[in-house]
DNA sequence: TTCAATCTTGGCGATATTGCCAAATAGACG
DNA sequence: CGTCTATTTGGCAATATCGCCAAGATTGAA
């Protein structure tokens, strides 16, 4: 079912959400950590974590006065090498046209 | 650099242009085809297929009063199964919940 | 040329997303 | 108990998306 597919793509069409993504492929990381690398109000952070929890990709722990959140499926890491090949068949386009 | 990124993932977020990106894995498929199969409005769904088409993941070529689209890059299927794969994961986690 | 068919574009109201601030919540610790 | 820290939630204004209708553009046929 496409409506069911579509939020969990969703839920990562967002650069934010997609560093946080590609961040937690090298171990969890708490908010606070999150929230520093990305710049952003803790608060706008928390939201795009509770986006891509509400879809399943990251799980969160809470450990102390912390929560961790981790990558539940790691397979969405298979996104970004072809978004790659995306872009960059984009560029050669852009190169063709220009050229 | 995660805005690229995003953009083109955003592009497949939406039920209409999955269904679309799905249907033209099987062949190339004029704008009066997804119109039926999807039973919007025609412009809605050109204007679907200009979000494809402005990320680089479907080519559109005239063909005398009719615009056929295909799939410029496959590997965008691979987002189905690893999709799946969440859809599938969170079911589990319902039925654990529940259970 | 005139008409019909196909598609795209402009524009509108309705709805959703985004990022901030402020306030609420939950633990840890004295 | 208070208080500090870490996080979430509510709410707001700005912005973007969506789907429809109407209008424009292009091509093929009469």
């Amino acid at each position: 079912r496409y409506e069911a597919r579509a939020r969990i793509i969703k839920a990562m069409s967002h650069p934010t959400r997609l560093f946080v993504v590609d961040e937690l492929s090298r171990g969890e990381r708490c908010v606070c950590e999150l929230t520093e690398m990305v710049g952003d109000d803790v608060s706008t952070i928390s939201k795009h974590l509770s986006v891509l929890r509400g879809a399943g990709i990251v799980a969160d722990e809470k450990r102390g006065t912390q929560v961790f959140y981790s990558l539940r499926v790691p397979c969405v890491l298979n996104f970004f090498s072809c978004v790659e090949s995306v872009l960059k068949k984009n560029a050669t386009e852009q190169a063709t046209l220009a050229g």
